[in-house]
RNA sequence: CGGGGACUAGCGCAGCCUGGUAGCGCGACUGUUUUGGGAACAGUAGGUCGUGGGUUCAAAUCCCGCGUCCCCGACCA
């Protein structure tokens, strides 16, 4: 690679980090806007987003959720009537205090997220049993003022999804908490490709005013955590605070149950940690925007190659492909290579004069870097393989190497030498004995990423558990 | 939010220490030859040196404030 014509990326293994600002920005993902922790998502990277927009939009409805759209503005009081929930996000709020040149009589809130403004609505809809349950998602952009800023991982203005539903019964409320979780579970591993370790959150770990937190996390090469999503089980925290009552089949008043749930343009950057190399994006094809790129080879001296790339072009779009011919007449074929590498397409194809003699073309597999002769009336199959070999490669290779990454331990002590060595380890833990986490966190700079059922074992504190909980640093 | 570094043409950088007419490579544009892993030659265009103040006859260069980014730590989808 020619990286004086800087067009490449830095060595992914000598440093992640910036390797992974070097890739979303040269892959053409982001630019940094003019405020800080802002950016502009582009076309390339904003079409990823659309993908799993699709992708969880659908299995939402499948789920029986409906789409709606709440404000953006939240008044203060309303945040403050869940204690916790406006602790929790004081620190992260930003405020609307003036319009025009009048200050407002109360400041409002930029959502770092729903709860508030929707709870409020949710108390005006409900009276009865026959009003639930309330199943309602919103896509939207929320606002929270992070100290650390990096594209994708953590910006100040970021898009998401949050669920909002209302249950009348506690047993309704777990299972839809669950559900969900099942739901960005299953999305993030088939279609992303990204391996997940999922569970509940301790309770120093949990989202501000909820009574369980469940998370899909991944483990990152360096071997820090990266939370991808979560489903919240909220009880009636919410419920009491925002006034929320039903009127139940036996006559008497009561409190529903709530749940809420989101992922975010973060997973765009977990997609791009778990599987780019040091060439640059690496994208699984069911979520690639562009799934294959045909480049011709001195086209413009042989129509014909243009004539055969465009046939063939139709035939794979035909066959439900997303294609891109790569006619650009200033390139040369070696710079497109690159430049399509760089940007992650999973399978490209070359087509010039020698193989217009011979009835074929080279077909070249992102992941695996290789290429090889395919006679053209063998092509769409050729590419129905790769599709489904790529996937399925990049998610096992990428398994294999979270697993390596999380280590089985017994005791505390084990967990500052795993942490130094860039592991994850899994520790027998008594969820109701805390002091010893801060501790660990103190010492390790480790948190509990989420608590898994395991064998009876011994936990930290000596006492007997059937709970473990995995260890690591997060990003 | 602390500690360190950066900001000069679209991109990557030099110039700053020691103040005195803004430079290099890549890219862009025009033309020709090229095309199977980042093309070659010739010509052309492109800059209020991040921003606001200060010192000075004179500031990219020295001093102070602010902004954004990067790296390393403390907090978080």
């Amino acid at each position: 690679m020619n990286k004086s014509k800087n067009l490449g990326v830095s060595s992914r293994d000598e440093n992640l980090s910036q390797w992974y600002t070097d890739t979303v920005l040269k892959a053409g993902l982001v630019d940094y806007a003019p405020v800080r922790g802002s950016m502009v998502i582009k076309p390339h990277g904003y079409a990823l987003w659309e993908q799993i927009q699709k992708e969880l939009d659908r299995r939402f409805k499948e789920t029986g959720h409906q789409n709606a759209y709440f404000p953006l503005l939240i008044p203060e009081s309303f945040l403050k009537k869940e204690a916790e929930h406006v602790e929790g996000f004081a620190p992260e709020v930003a405020w609307v205090e003036t319009a025009g040149s009048e200050p407002l009589e109360e400041r409002l809130a930029i959502r770092p997220t729903s709860e508030a403004m929707i709870c409020h609505m949710y108390a005006k809809w409900i009276n009865g049993y026959r009003d639930l349950p309330i199943l309602i998602n919103q896509w939207a952009n929320v606002m929270r003022w992070e100290k650390t800023t990096r594209p994708f991982l953590r910006t100040t203005e970021f898009l998401w999804q949050e669920g909002h539903t209302v249950h009348a019964t506690k047993e309704e409320a777990l299972k839809e908490t669950l559900l969900m979780l099942e739901v960005y579970k299953d999305t993030v591993q088939d279609f992303l490709a990204v391996p997940l370790v999922y569970g509940q959150k301790s309770e120093s770990e949990k989202f501000a005013g909820a009574v369980e937190t469940h998370t899909i996390e991944t483990i990152l090469p360096d071997g820090q955590a990266l939370q991808m999503g979560t489903s919240h089980y909220l009880g009636t925290n919410f419920a009491k605070a925002f006034d929320i009552w039903f009127q139940d089949k036996d006559k008497t008043r009561k409190h529903p149950f709530q749940t809420s749930w989101g992922v975010s343009t973060r997973l765009i950057g977990g997609l791009v940690l778990t599987h780019g190399d040091d060439k640059g994006l690496i994208l699984p094809p069911k979520i690639a925007p562009i799934q294959i790129v045909i480049v011709p080879i001195a086209a413009e001296k042989n129509p014909k190659v243009n004539e055969v790339s465009l046939k063939i072009k139709d035939d794979l779009v035909e066959k439900g492909f997303k294609v891109t011919y790569d006619n650009r007449e200033n390139l040369r074929p070696g710079f497109k290579f690159n430049d399509w590498e760089l940007k992650g397409v999973p399978i490209r194809i070359e087509i010039g004069p020698r193989d217009l003699e011979e009835n074929s073309c080279m077909v070249a597999r992102r992941d695996k870097g290789s290429k090889e002769k395919i006679k053209i009336e063998n092509i769409s199959e050729t590419c129905e393989f790769l599709k489904s070999d790529i996937q399925k490669n990049l998610f096992e290779s990428a398994k294999n190497k979270m697993e390596s990454r999380i280590l089985e331990g017994k005791k505390t002590e084990e967990i500052k030498k795993a942490i130094d060595s860039k592991k994850a380890i899994w520790i027998p833990w008594n969820p109701e004995n805390k002091d010893l986490e801060a501790e660990i966190k103190e010492k390790t700079k480790a948190t509990i990423r989420c608590l898994n059922p395991t064998d009876e074992s011994v936990a930290q504190d000596g006492s007997k558990t059937k709970i473990k909980a995995l260890f690591s640093r997060a990003w």
